[in-house]
DNA sequence: GCACAGCGCATTTTT
DNA sequence: TGCGCTGTGC
């Protein structure tokens, strides 16, 4: 057992203590991967059979690393462990158990488009005001509902959601969950939140089944836990439930997904789901310089609720975080873009060294062109993936009409793409008999001339090709047949006759799938792997599960969401601004500021060695220019590990004189007082954040507050000068309102605040 | 049944 | 600003 060895005091105990309940709280780059994957290995050193272990994650990309940092431990041993994302591992059981709750083993999983087109049917035909009922909205809803395990017919009958509902004019919403329900089951197809909702069901339903499982999987491992929502916290709580040995792994800190159900509760509670639980701290970060991790604390410690921990990091201190300072989102990407290149020629490091973050993709768009201009590598990270390019989603919608030719969805995409004359009027026609007669689509087209009035020929046409793929399958590899399916569907025809720059690209994505196919057909690992096979996961497939140059030397740059888990040995973070970072939305609610807190918490500790933050005070938004206020959170940083670089200057064709800093800033002076000049030639290097533009005066020294009184001027680090309007409270908890000429009027306890006097009035 | 113009809308998105 | 959906006109 040698691999303990490499292992800190803490990580140690938590690899090792294997049985009972586990909590594993692990702190940004406290080297978690690396005790999951060694607490797998030590389950399997210690006799545990790996078809008795289920590791869950929520990404395919950690479920991979991690299997092949397991299988290098333990060798080919590891294949046997259940390991695999939420979706995709539930996926996998629910094609096993599917008859049970009266699904067909061969479902369509349906993704958030294929929802989406399925709502924005319904809404149709129900004609109701696509103000009020935005599909998006809709979909959060039904989503948050599932998610949630509340099923339409308690939706309907829960007074609570109703009287929501009617209140804010959206009282049809049980009906549409209802329908949309109904319409994916006709189809045979579940959607992402189904694959979860369904697995708690079946669980509940069939105790002998949920029995199966608990005594199968009798060792549980859950990444992320802090992402998990409470469909998946339910699904993990009832299979531990008889062996309890279950470990939890994740980081309150880094929950920045309830946006989209998850429960950051699930892992504040957990020791109350498992009292006599073992709980282990992971708290040295191995990732990032203490000036990072300091800034990281300093950020995250303005959160109320959270896991007491206390990541430090042995590393050298490092340099200060960079603040820069822009005067628009062009300059911002100049500015970051500049700075990479310097950084790099005098460090000697490689494009890859680098990311840049942002808040939302829109902001990419700026940093694109800055880097372009100056000829530096990038790629973008998210944003469409391979899977749900257009021409990638016909051919496989193909491919699953012919597995599922009750799959809706699938014969919307296709029955008149390629072109074959069949009409909106037709469909629509087709639809309608099927809800008449309670039939799927194909089955009435099978046979139209009996349900429909007019039965045009192309129809009959359609349907037997589409026969013709089914015949195919079960004889030919899934090459062969995917290969017949793209030829003689029509749509390797239409893409390869378009000569434009953007069709020769499709048709190569088609070309690049067909590839991938052909791999799949060739692996020796597999005993079957036949078309449907390898369409059994398809819909759960994401962005870099195809990416072809990830090893390309390049800039990355990516929303924060997508930089979890990842590092970077500089990172600039930019866009720090009020309402776009924190975003706008999440100003309304305590807890949405701070899963945005978190967020920028899980941005700053992406960096390894150098941290750079970045802000503009204008910005093009939808076209037109804003004005924009430095982002709060920096002034949550304390400022002594930063460095200030306010050296870029406005653009040359602006028309006034900048000479100093203040007027620079557009904000005439407090008051008349002398002020530090400033050099503007060199990075401002002060003790204060100046996120709202005061450069503190040269000497100065916070005074004793004790005898403050209303009427006098002060001087703030930050907020600039201003004077006492009023004191209220006692002692040692006296509170000043004081207005500051700069930013105005602010309360601030005299305990905390460094105040220095400058008038006695 | 199809093409194109114009309107409206716009976080984050592991699956 | 830029994309996607809808409606109009052929």
């Amino acid at each position: 057992m040698d691999y303990l060895a490499g292992l800190n005091t803490e990580q140690r105990a938590a690899v090792q203590q294997i049985h009972g309940p586990v909590m594993i709280i692990a702190g940004a780059g406290s080297g978690k991967t690396r005790v999951i994957t060694y607490r797998v290995a030590h389950l399997i050193a210690s006799g545990v059979d790996p078809f008795n272990i289920l590791v869950l994650t929520f990404t395919n990309k950690a479920a991979r690393e991690m299997r092949e940092r397991i299988m290098h431990l333990v060798g080919p041993e590891a294949k046997n462990i259940w390991m695999g994302t939420f979706h995709s591992v539930f996926a996998k059981l629910l094609r096993v158990e599917a008859d049970k709750i009266g699904y067909p083993n061969n479902f369509t999983i349906y993704d958030t488009d294929d929802s989406k087109s399925v709502l924005r049917a319904i809404l149709k035909e129900m004609n109701l005001d696509d103000k009020l009922y935005s599909v998006n909205f809709v979909l959060n809803r039904v989503s948050a509902a599932k998610n949630n395990l509340v099923s339409w017919q308690e939706y309907q009958n829960n007074e609570q959601i109703q009287a929501d509902d009617f209140s804010s004019g959206r009282g049809m919403l049980g009906k549409i969950y209802e329908t949309y329900v109904n319409r994916c089951f006709r189809a045979g197809a579940m959607d992402f939140d189904d694959l979860l909702f369904k697995t708690n069901e079946l669980l509940k339903l069939f105790p002998e089944t949920l029995n199966k499982y608990q005594h199968k999987f009798k060792y549980l491992m859950v990444d992320e836990y802090q992402d998990t929502n409470f469909s998946q916290y339910l699904i993990v709580k009832k299979l531990a439930a008889v062996n309890e040995n279950i470990c939890v792994v994740g980081d309150d800190a880094q929950s920045i997904y309830a946006f989209r159900g998850a429960n950051i509760q699930n892992i504040l509670n957990f020791e109350k789901d498992y009292p006599d639980l073992k709980i282990f701290k992971l708290e040295q970060n191995y990732r990032s310089t203490q000036n990072i991790v300091n800034v990281a604390n300093s950020i995250i410690a303005n959160n109320k609720e959270q896991l007491k921990k206390n990541v430090f990091s042995e590393k050298e201190t490092g340099d200060r975080i960079k603040v820069m300072r822009a005067f628009s989102d062009n300059e911002e990407g100049k500015i970051v873009a500049e700075g990479i290149m310097q950084e790099r020629s005098t460090k000697g490091l490689k494009w890859h060294d680098f990311a840049i973050l942002y808040r939302t993709n829109a902001q990419s768009r700026s940093m694109e062109e800055a880097l372009r201009k100056l000829g530096i590598p990038y790629k973008i990270y998210g944003g469409l993936s391979f899977y749900q390019r257009k021409e990638i989603k016909d051919l496989i919608a193909y491919f699953r009409l012919t597995f599922n030719p009750n799959d809706e969805e699938a014969l919307k995409r296709v029955i008149n793409y390629p072109k074959r004359g069949i009409g909106d009027t037709t469909v629509d026609r087709i639809i309608v008999a099927a809800d008449k007669h309670q039939l799927s689509p194909f089955e009435i087209i099978l046979e139209a001339p009996r349900y429909l009035e007019k039965a045009p020929a192309q129809l009959m046409a359609f349907a037997t090709m589409i026969q013709s793929f089914q015949v195919l399958t079960k004889t030919q590899s899934a090459y062969e047949a995917a290969l017949y399916i793209a030829q003689h569907s029509g749509l390797l025809k239409d893409l390869y006759e378009d000569k434009s720059v953007e069709g020769l690209n499709r048709y190569e994505n088609i070309q690049e799938l067909l590839n991938g196919i052909k791999e799949f057909s060739e692996r020796e690992d597999l005993e079957e792997k036949g078309l449907d096979v390898f369409m059994q996961d398809i819909a759960l497939l994401t962005n870099d599960d195809n990416d072809k140059n990830k090893d390309a030397d390049t800039v990355s740059l990516m929303t924060i969401h997508s930089s979890k888990g990842l590092e970077f040995p500089q990172v600039y973070v930019v866009g720090l601004e009020e309402n776009l970072f924190p975003s706008q939305m999440s100003l309304n609610s305590r807890s949405d500021l701070e899963e945005e807190r978190r967020l920028f918490y899980v941005a700053i500790t992406r960096a390894e060695t150098k941290l750079s933050i970045s802000y503009a005070t204008s910005r093009f938004k939808f076209g037109t220019l804003i004005s924009c206020e430095p982002s709060r959170f920096l002034d949550e940083i304390d400022a002594q590990y930063l460095e200030l670089d306010f050296t870029a200057k406005p653009a040359a064709n602006s028309k006034s004189d900048y000479d100093d800093e203040r007027t620079a800033w557009g904000r005439s002076d407090a008051f008349s007082k002398p002020k530090p000049k400033t050099t503007t030639s060199a990075p401002v290097k002060t003790t204060s954040i100046l996120a709202k533009a005061h450069v503190p005066s040269a000497n100065f020294k916070p005074s004793d507050t004790s005898n403050l009184q209303v009427g006098m001027e002060v001087e703030h680090e930050r907020f600039g000068f201003g004077k006492v309007i009023s004191l209220e409270g006692n002692k040692p908890d006296i509170k000043a309102t004081i207005f500051f000429k700069e930013i105005g009027q602010k309360q601030l306890l005299l305990k905390f605040a460094k105040l220095a006097i400058v008038t006695n009035n």
